[in-house]
DNA sequence: GCTTGCTCCTCGAGTGACTGGAGATGTTAC
DNA sequence: GTAACATCTCCAGTCACTCGAGGAGCAAGC
């Protein structure tokens, strides 16, 4: 019998009541009973799907990989595999962004480290302008 | 009086001929003048400004930050300080997201190595639901 | 001169994942 | 009773595009 308002919930999650409402409105999350008032009333539950929504998204998931976490999350019998298949391809996409960030961050270093010097020696602008500068390995 | 089709612009710069646009709505591309069938014409100067765009979209510029380069690039005498300040401020952000990628990356790893075992083992769900499961420093 | 096929035009909607605000209503404390 | 706060729904805006509809310009072939 205790059910947490709206902002209660947002309190215990880490996440803004507009964003519930959000998550709600695309299926993450189930919709509530309501008060004589109309107000979302909350099981417990909900915190920590709300919670595991949270976590999920900050490890960079998709809404729509999260709905299936979710829906796997169900199914405690061999879900593995695919929520597995799921981690996997995000591990992939975050190996990639952090070699692109990384060939970015030198590019960065080198413009900035040259802007140290005087205004004539300045090469950001010729930085940007000229790709051929580039060392790095993220060109088409 | 070599002037080029936005399509030709698109070829040269390895920009779409909709984000060409896009550009000059938001002001990063001066409108050019146009056909008396009221196509654009474009200088050949449109393209290396269209290459400076998108290398700084490549290294992770806003657009804002990106109609400031310009500006500066505009006024070569003594701007270099402020293209130095915007650089240096990228490479902190870009700098930020790789490390809290880098621990996103062992989470997933650590997630993708566990399923491995059988579907009991299976701690990919567990590890979304229970942040404290989290090696990482990436906890507010 | 007419058709075919390509390019280009404007405008508007859609993406993802929210965020913020307006205006109305519910709830609580004093 | 009333003031302050929480919540409601709905809508617009963010960023950086992307796509499509419906129409018009333009070059080449017949």
């Amino acid at each position: 019998m205790s059910d947490l308002t709206i902002g209660d919930v947002a309190r215990e999650s880490g996440i803004k009541i507009n964003t519930i409402r959000f998550y709600e409105d695309r299926g993450l999350l189930p919709a509530p009973p309501r008060s004589a008032g109309n107000r979302r009333l909350y099981d417990p539950a909900a915190v920590a799907r709300l919670r595991f929504i949270r976590h999920a998204r900050e490890l960079g998931f998709g809404l729509p990989a999260i709905a299936d976490l979710l829906r796997l999350a169900g199914h405690p019998e061999a879900p593995c595999a695919a929520a597995d298949a799921i981690a996997r391809t995000q591990l992939a996409e975050v190996e990639a962004r952090i070699r692109s960030l990384s060939a970015l961050r030198a590019e960065l270093q080198r413009m900035a480290d040259c802007g140290a010097h005087s205004a004539a020696d300045c090469r950001v602008l010729e930085s940007l302008g000229d790709h051929s500068l580039c060392a790095g390995p993220h060109e088409s």
